[in-house]
DNA sequence: GTTTAGCACTCGCTTTCCCGGAGTGCTAAA
DNA sequence: TTTAGCACTCCGGGAAAGCGAGTGCTAAAC
């Protein structure tokens, strides 16, 4: 059997009323929105067809049709026309984007906060450097002869300090041969380096300057680390509770879980741009029933971040696309414009 | 009428069946639990005077007994009995404060929700500084001619770093009198005030050093603001979803938008240790139906921090209080641990 | 005077039944 | 190939009925 241009013309049809109402599609609804260019008695005979397809399913003999994943899927691949932002949509993305931009972490659940109020489904955020994190600078500031301050730049130009309180006095004139040794030692290098190369320096140093020297480390090592951790922030996941398909406390509690705990396995693809994932389409158990877009953005030149929106399968895919794909490139030029780096390799 | 020693008896019982079944409790019942010394029919008597006292309160007639308001009032205040927490507990207490203390925001919304799933039921934390936050001290490390480092260190003894990138370029030589300035002038004053230095000092200052100075004062103003900034954060809303009075995809919508949206309303007692707020005892109206605990905790010696559970008015309020005020221990002995400060006031 | 047993009564909850209506599938004619 | 007609299916909502937990009251017992 083919799939005739009419029969992707009702699927459309379908697609998009059930997107809005939720509720299954009958044959009169269809005539009627096509135009009355044919009956209702046609158009069965054609959602028959579509249903043997597999493009429809049948909640019960006697109701109207729901589109099934695959239906979704063609729906999504060739059937729904470009969603254009309005300019009062752009606007309202580039104001809930003027933020400035202190605490990356902060960005970052501030616009999932406002993605999702502006797609009403839940959403999340997640920001990961493309390669690992290193320190490209250090410096050690006196602050008294039991404390000091340590500064460090890391490799996205990001600068992290901490007062450091120290377990044994220490000669002020001390610390630039310290700082020293940080720069030259313990820079361009990973984590796990940072800590083996500790260990080999370790007779090289006075004793009381290696305990301020391994604190210091310590320190770097743990900011890089929790740098370079991906971190997921979830928002809005209470806008659930607005939609039929999750009227049920216990559906809704099991995603929310999902959402609040999970966060790991929410869908983070790492090529594409836009990616849409239709129910069965997702791997995790939890996101069988729901649908899932998600756009990357970019942070600066090292960091690549990813903004998700879930929702039921019956997702206004095509607005939900070109929101999400607004915000991302909004927050790739936010990024872009405020990022500060003179991107320079440092040498080891 | 009065009181008797009996009418509080069957009171606790009631709140106490009550908190554990969420449903009306019946005269019959009642007698049982308290040994068959009494009828229920005795009891029956009795739970008519605890209604007109207004203790208790009758859904309908011919269904059991539900506490009031002022009952569960009378049963915080006088009736319950103080829990301890089992060794098992405080361990398990212990074991989710094993942070490290990285940024205070993490440690709060990971304490979060490691309160929520220890109580089951929505938690919130924030931190707020009992003064206002100034500057304590300034350093300026040069990068290149077009950027350098921020470091300042606030009045709480933590540090704030930044790259600045420089419109333009500087004398390298001159950012220790910078330093100078911004030590001398800019420390231990509120933001407003440093901004209005900003403008006194424009004139002492060679121009392209005043733009610098700006930017340094600029940050500084926002990291200021930033940290004292009070921030509320949730966790754990989902637990609603368990409980049967939010089944009702309304009521939970309503409340988990208010705990989302509008934190700012949340009850934050500035005097005490221990505070139970009882449903309509609530200010904000999306509370009326709720019960908030909320205890309080010490960072180090210069903020304060508050912790607060919601549930419904059949909170389990015992074993909340004890938990909750043994999780506000562990925090402040986590604060107190690891804060670093030589504590000491800069003089401006 | 307080407590208790006995009993009729109340009232919410669940189940059952019934009905209307929307929608289908099929057949036969256009 | 399309359409009108029609019998049939099945969901959803509302009314009615039965159940049961619990009450309030009365009258007897302690």
């Amino acid at each position: 059997m083919e799939l005739t241009e009419r029969k992707r013309q009702i699927l459309k049809v379908v697609v998009e009323d059930y997107i809005r109402s939720a509720e299954p599609v009958g044959s009169k609804a269809i005539a009627a929105r096509m135009g009355g260019s044919v009956s209702s008695a046609t158009i069965r005979n054609e959602l028959a067809d579509l249903v043997d397809l597999g493009y429809l399913e049948q909640p019960h003999t006697s109701a109207g049709r729901i589109p099934s994943p695959k239906g979704y899927r063609l729906y999504v691949n060739e059937l729904m026309e470009q969603q254009k932002l309005s300019i009062a949509e752009t606007e309202k993305i580039n104001q809930s984007l003027h933020i400035k931009m202190e605490e990356l972490d902060r960005v970052i659940s501030q616009a999932g906060r406002a993605i999702s109020s502006f797609v009403n489904y839940p959403a999340y955020v997640a920001a990961a450097g493309k390669k690992r994190m290193t320190a490209r600078r250090f410096d050690l500031l006196p602050v008294d002869e039991r404390s000091c301050i340590v500064v460090m730049m890391m490799s996205n130009s990001r600068v992290k300090s901490q007062l450091l309180k120290l377990q044994l006095k220490v000669d002020l004139e001390q610390l630039p041969t310290l700082v020293g040794v940080l720069n030259s030692h313990f820079t361009g290098i990973s984590t796990e380096e940072m800590n083996q190369r500790l260990m080999d320096v370790a007779e090289q140093v006075p004793p009381q300057l290696f305990l301020l020297l391994s604190q210091t480390v310590g320190y770097a090592v743990d900011a890089l680390e929790e740098a370079s951790h991906r971190e997921i922030i979830t928002a809005g996941a209470n806008q659930l509770l607005k939609l039929p398909e999750f009227r049920d406390a216990d559906k809704a509690h099991e995603l929310m879980s999902f959402l609040a705990d999970s966060k790991e396995n929410l869908p983070m693809p790492e090529e594409d741009r836009l990616k849409i994932l239709i129910g069965p389409e997702n791997v995790s158990d939890a996101l069988k029933d729901t649908s899932v877009v998600v756009a990357s953005y970019d942070i600066g030149d090292d960091m690549r971040g990813l903004i998700g929106v879930v929702g039921p399968t019956r997702m206004d895919y095509a607005t939900v696309a070109a929101r999400l794909s607004g915000f991302a490139e909004g927050l790739t030029r936010l990024f872009g414009k405020q990022e500060l780096p003179p991107k320079e390799d440092t040498k080891e």
